[in-house]
RNA sequence: GGGGGUGUAGUUCAGUUGGUUAGAACGUCUGCCUGUCACGCAGAAGGUCGCGAGUUCGAGUCCCGUCACUCCCGCCA
């Protein structure tokens, strides 16, 4: 590396961001300050694209404007920060570089001061090509430089920016609530913080500001909100991390329509605002029931059709073994028609079995609609009248490819989901620039855990059963049948919101905490603060939480969740930059009275 | 906790059946070049093939282990 002084800024004052300098400025002195993106070294006549935050422009450097500064511009490498001050110009017709949004001007340099220099890069900022993702995050900040990722961090600011406008306007108030709080075992595993004052005693970091949000419906505030950082120490995903943020919001005097309505007004204003997109309102609704059905998930992808179909009844008699023990054990048939796809080749069709047992299933059967009938090595097994139904249903055309699975209800459709979402893909029906909003509706309240032989909530345990269904409370054979008053909102596949109406009676939460197993003791010891407030006065709300990484990730189109957040952890949940998690010093672990036993 | 993928120069990648001195592009360094915009031209430096052990006359390549990143299941709204 080429070694100098560096130049100070001394009076130099930046007097234009690059985006605002325009061909109005002809002939203006202007002083900007920036990054060297790309350099062009002819040996006289020097050029370089300088950029800042707002864009980019070539500056021009002429030994005819001062050797002095040509000679120091020759130094200019990649990423030096430099001040430049000069003249705008307008570019002769056949030098304007139309791929650039400043391709009509440059900036003939003056005076040039490098202000810092750069060693060689280990990761390219000038290129869209990006590195490995590890090298990107542990030189994040270089890789925040890239324009992609500015423009995707910018859009995260307006995004939320606009959410505070929107819900300021709508009689909101923004509220911040504890980070450190009491640990609630239930959900996911708490993020935890020794207490140094109360040694063996820890606070929990908020998976989310669920019980805050109530209470400050009970303190009167009507509506509130808050950008709220959770955490959950669960594993990662691409579209999970430990540390996320939530847009937090809850109302009083609402029922679930309220909430539906100001989140779809919220959401096509921040579309409008920031995409200029249009969002239809009110977005449409499927019940929870449906969606498993038709889709094989309660997050369905609705930018295509592929429904899957329900076989059950109308091959419990039949011949195939395979599948009508299946359904004899109390299990579902369900299949799923591939348009178009009879020619696909055995190995490709192994290849979609292959992930179909990935996911727990035992096998998928198949058939093709061949010289207008089913073709296949089952078909020997069914009636021509069953034969007939198949294809009806599944409305079968000349060269589809008819896929089943017989399995647990469970099983079943998390296999013809995965298969419907890959065939979408694989058959090009998805349309990558729309936004596809759903409200899913009418969950259960309750879900059976089979393998601990107990009722869990399915949402969380603050939710208020349907009205009609708030009697089913004591009937211990009904509980699988309680809908409560909870709703996602999901778009593009992508859980983007869950929120519910809460229980705001003490009775009936009570009788919640009974059916998950929690007894009067536990309610007292655990929440006994909370549900005291209920005893004075707690009006009916409800709320939802969209999460906000999740939102910005759809709305810039990136493929994880790390790009749209400044600074994330990797899937093992560490920050490879400041490398943490980390030891600590002896002493702090002392003085918490916390001593580690052994380290695998 | 389980399964899949990746790991070779500063970076992105190629590297045949196990076989001489591990290649290319970009970046870096030196020289030339006054209108380039992915500037061009000539040259140079730059490698613990993630790490460890093994098989072999010989390993970037094969076997085993391990680490890191990534995708998925479990877990988690």
């Amino acid at each position: 590396m080429y070694k100098f002084e560096y130049d100070l800024l001394g009076d130099s004052k930046r007097t234009a961001y690059i985006q605002d300098l325009s061909a109005g400025d002809e002939g203006k002195t202007k002083t900007i300050m920036g990054w060297v993106h790309t350099r062009r070294d002819m040996g006289n006549i020097i050029f370089i694209n300088l950029r800042d935050v707002t864009g980019m422009v070539q500056v021009v450097f002429n030994p005819e404007n001062g050797m002095q500064m040509h000679a120091k511009a020759h130094k200019l490498r990649n990423e030096y920060v430099v001040a430049v001050t000069g003249e705008v110009a307008t570019r002769p017709k056949d030098m304007i570089n139309e791929d650039m949004e400043k391709g009509d001007i440059e900036f003939i340099a003056k005076e040039l001061k490098i202000l810092n220099a750069s060693d060689e890069l280990p990761v390219q900022v000038n290129e869209k090509m990006s590195a490995d993702e590890d090298l990107r995050l542990k030189y994040r900040y270089l890789d925040l430089r890239r324009p992609d990722l500015q423009k995707k961090i910018k859009l995260r600011h307006n995004i939320i920016f606009e959410m505070r406008k929107f819900l300021s306007n709508h009689k909101f108030y923004e509220i911040e609530t504890p980070i450190l709080m009491r640990s609630t075992p239930e959900g996911a595993r708490d993020y935890l913080v020794p207490s140094r004052i109360y040694k063996g005693k820890f606070f929990a970091l908020p998976q989310s500001p669920q019980i805050y949000k109530q209470l400050l419906m009970i303190s009167g505030f009507d509506r509130y909100f808050q950008i709220a950082h959770c955490f959950r120490d669960e594993d990662l995903r691409a579209d999970r991390q430990p540390e996320f943020t939530q847009l937090d919001l809850e109302m009083s005097f609402v029922q679930e329509e309220d909430v539906f309505q100001i989140t779809e007004q919220l959401f096509q204003h921040i579309f409008k605002s920031t995409l200029d997109t249009d969002l239809p309102i009110p977005f449409p609704r499927i019940d929870y029931d449906e969606a498993m059905l038709k889709f094989g998930t309660d997050k369905p992808d609705l930018r295509f059709g592929l429904e899957i179909k329900d076989l059950t009844e109308t091959l419990a008699e039949s011949d195939f073994r395979v599948f009508s023990s299946v359904i004899k054990k109390g299990g579902v048939v369900r299949a799923i028609n591939a348009k178009g796809c009879a020619d696909y080749t055995r190995s490709e069709v192994d290849k979609l079995e292959h992930q179909a047992k990935e996911l727990g299933a035992k096998g998928l059967a198949r058939m093709r609609f061949q010289d207008e009938k089913l073709e296949s090595n089952i078909t020997k097994f069914f009636s021509e009248e069953e034969k007939g139904q198949i294809a009806d249903i599944l409305e079968a055309e000349e060269d589809d490819l008819l896929l089943f699975v017989a399995d647990k209800e469970k099983i079943a459709c998390k296999v013809l989901a995965d298969l419907r979402n890959n065939l979408g893909k694989k058959l090009n029906l998805i349309n990558e620039d729309e936004f596809n909003f759903v409200w899913v509706t009418n969950f259960p309240l309750f879900e059976w855990n089979g393998d601990e032989e107990k009722w869990e909530t399915a949402h969380h345990m603050f939710t208020l059963p349907k009205e009609e269904d708030i009697p089913k409370l004591d009937e211990p054979d009904k509980y699988g049948e309680i809908t409560g008053q909870l709703y996602d909102l999901v778009c593009n596949g992508v859980e983007l919101s869950s929120g519910s109406i809460r229980c705001h009676i003490p009775e009936i939460q009570k009788k919640i905490f009974n059916v998950i197993g929690i007894e009067e003791e536990e309610i007292n010891q655990r929440f006994g603060f909370f549900m005291k407030s209920f005893k004075y006065g707690t009006p009916p709300h409800g709320g939802i939480a969209p999460g906000i990484d999740r939102i910005v990730m759809l709305m810039s189109g990136a493929d994880s969740i790390r790009d749209v957040i400044a600074f994330p952890k990797t899937l093992q949940a560490t920050d490879i930059m400041s490398e943490s998690p980390s030891e600590v010093d002896p002493d702090m672990l002392e003085e918490l009275g916390i001593e580690i036993s052994e380290i695998e």
